[in-house]
DNA sequence: ATTTTAATTATGGCATACCAAAATACAAAT
DNA sequence: ATTTGTATTTTGGTATGCCATAATTAAAAT
């Protein structure tokens, strides 16, 4: 009798980590990756027939792709329904930014009751490490680890539906936020303001910590505003 | 020459109100309805075969719909991945209520410097309307007024991906909040936080409006979890 | 040269067929 | 009677083809 091998549970036994629930999820993701690294620009047409035949795949799953990447707004469609990488204006970057402002305000307030002390104490940590690696030149580290310390609050808040809706506001914003993390400029006030978030976790002091984080989200949208300017001048010459 | 009539011009010329954009989004608005009106009840199976067949569409628009209505946590998947309809618990209905919380005292604060004072003028109107048609019985008429009335305000705020956000959360707690409508108990509380609110806009007044949205939607979250409770008590006998 | 109009092409919406995995029904064994 | 093992059926995921309409190009008219 022959061996037989599950080549599916192998890979699945390699951490989970390459594991492929669906095409279009694999290719919703492959797609966000390449919009907020601008790999496709603002403004690119996202025609299903050339994009599924570029990513191996038959227009099936990728148009189920571009919808749910729609759905988060990094796609648009046009009135004939021609979908292409959303191109959002300063004012509609600074519209999401308020409402996630709210979210995070709303769940560093939730945090304050809900969260264990451990939570607390790794959101704390995760502060740290930002400090600590701030000189690194990996900056998409130190970016990603910003994300962290922000989700990880909106985890603490305990409150499932919030993290969802928050996830989504952040792939939003993630390409602009990238952008304006690359300059030095608000580095300093970034570090205060995450000081005072984490000091009103460990207070347990809901106003306090929803205050923090909604005046953390107003600085971010004045160093997005900058770093976009910035960025058109570039463009510009 | 025989006479060439393009039949959908016709039907859109009868003012656009059967104007079928797509099956997939009829068949969601379908599917919608169904559910808040609990033809199709919570936990119900949502095989994509049987209900395409029964919508007179095949699975490729039925399964967009289902995926639209997921989007807005009225379905939910198995771990198989197979869809059924959603059915919160109240603790989800209660986080989802915080969230719509925050996000109705973003739109107040927003709307005190956004709104025109036409638009101010209109929630006033709607509200009126409301208090006067309190005795009909019209139970339903009252409830899409009182709809309205939260969704004019969140639109005089002027941030569109706020206005969407709000109004997912809205289809996902209609039927809750309808089913807590039927109660005669909360009314004068509801009356007076209304007119709370409503004076809060003319004043323009941000941190007054927005603190009379927020108690606005605890007070529905107190009332929804005693209708709930009340209907668990009616189904049990 | 510019505008109109007609033909062509490209594209999204929809229907259908096939497949693998999951769920179910059924048979056999204990 | 209960459990186990095996067909059978159901179901979601995917690929593909056709169609109507929008976009584009070519041709014609002014």
């Amino acid at each position: 009798m022959s061996v037989v091998i599950n080549l599916k549970d192998v890979l699945n036994a390699q951490g989970g980590l390459l594991r492929s629930p669906s095409l279009a999820e694999d290719a919703a993701q492959t797609l966000r990756k390449m919009i907020l690294l601008e790999k496709l620009p603002p403004g690119t047409a996202l025609p299903e027939r050339d994009l599924s035949q570029a990513l191996g795949i038959s227009r099936t799953p990728l148009r189920e792709a571009i919808r749910l990447l729609a759905g988060e707004g990094l796609v648009q469609y046009t009135a004939a329904r021609r979908p292409f990488v959303a191109d959002p204006s300063l004012e509609e970057i600074n519209d999401c930014l308020r409402i996630q402002g709210a979210l995070e305000a709303l769940a560093g307030e939730l945090a304050c009751t809900q969260a264990s002390t451990q939570q607390i104490k790794d959101i704390a940590q995760i502060n740290a490490t930002i400090i600590k690696t701030q000189g690194d030149n990996t900056r998409l580290h130190a970016f990603q680890a910003d994300m962290r310390f922000h989700q990880s609050i909106v985890k603490a808040a305990k409150n499932p539906p919030l993290a969802e809706t928050h996830a989504k506001y952040n792939a939003r914003l993630w390409r602009v936020r990238f952008l304006s993390s690359q300059r030095a400029d608000g580095r300093e006030s970034t570090r205060r303001e995450h000081h005072e978030i984490v000091e009103g976790l460990m207070a347990r002091d809901a106003p306090r910590t929803s205050r923090a984080l909604k005046a953390h989200l107003i600085t971010a949208e004045k160093n997005i505003a900058l770093a976009l300017k910035d960025r058109a001048a570039i463009t510009e010459e």
